[in-house]
DNA sequence: AAACAATAGTCAAAGATGGTCAGAGAGGTG
DNA sequence: CACCTCTCTGACCATCTTTGACTATTGTTT
């Protein structure tokens, strides 16, 4: 525990103890611990994933920032996970709406963010060859699995 | 927040909070606050957009003025066919936000929606050229404005 | 009508942040 | 020592903000 890294990390999540969520300047950051500013994104990428229960924003420009909060982990992401090995890069229509059926019974959607989802995964939303479609079916329902664990 | 941009919008938006338009002179904001008058362009491009449901008018010459209002639209699936006109079919991420939040503050999106819905037009859920991304961005958000009509 | 004055708009360059990535460095293990 | 993994660094990139020179429009005076 006296590499940068842990150090930083160690500020941060001690911060994150009282806060709920922070916002910081990355050039501060890494002056205050006499670092490269991109140290900073290692720190983040490496101890505050989404893996390990962090939802992490920010924005450049003026007035740019880096915002860290913590998320609830559930027993559920086991769940998602899985589903999400299951999902691959392939997904047809009607298995598409399977899972969302399952989502909605293990009350991880409501019923109204499951037809949501579901108009933008018909074919009528991805107007594109078959193949492709279901390729694409599949990345966006990645994606809603991936989100569903900071909702 | 501590750039400009944000802070004239903070004060423009609490004007607006109680008075339904605002008329202001370019040059005597731009003096209270210390800036250059294209300075208030730039906030009024970037955050009193038709997405964030601003109109905006404005006047040069002697006695010239800005003029911005809240758009208000009553009936909520004359809301849904006006932005559908809006987006038609090329939408940015910003914009898609933008709208997002407008239908949240309308209450015709919970904020989990809205979060799940933006995740599925932000570029990394759309893997394609950027021109064809953006045509695909207003694809999604029409069905999405389309199927919140029969929720 | 022409000239002048008073406004607002546009746009590109500079400034201010944060992000990415490949390679160097450090520490541990067989 | 050879090798592997984790850290650290810096050059280059992306995005948002700020500024100012130049332009466009409208009102007022001559």
């Amino acid at each position: 525990m006296q590499n940068i890294t842990d150090i930083i990390e160690a500020y941060l999540k001690q911060i994150l103890h009282d806060e709920k969520k922070i916002e910081i300047k990355r050039q501060e950051i890494a002056e205050r611990f006499d670092c490269v500013p991109s140290q900073i994104n290692y720190v983040i990428n490496t101890r505050f994933t989404i893996e390990k229960g962090y939802f992490v924003e920010s924005k450049r420009g003026g007035g740019g920032y880096i915002r860290i909060q913590k998320i609830v982990i559930l027993d559920s992401h086991d769940l998602l996970d899985e589903m999400s090995r299951w999902v691959g890069n392939d997904l047809t229509e009607q298995a598409a709406e399977d899972y969302l059926v399952r989502l909605i019974n293990e009350q991880l959607l409501t019923r109204r963010e499951a037809i949501l989802i579901q108009s933008l995964l018909q074919k009528e939303s991805l107007p594109m060859a078959l193949e492709d479609q279901r390729r694409m079916r599949a990345h966006l329902m990645q994606t809603v699995l991936q989100t569903i664990k900071r909702l």
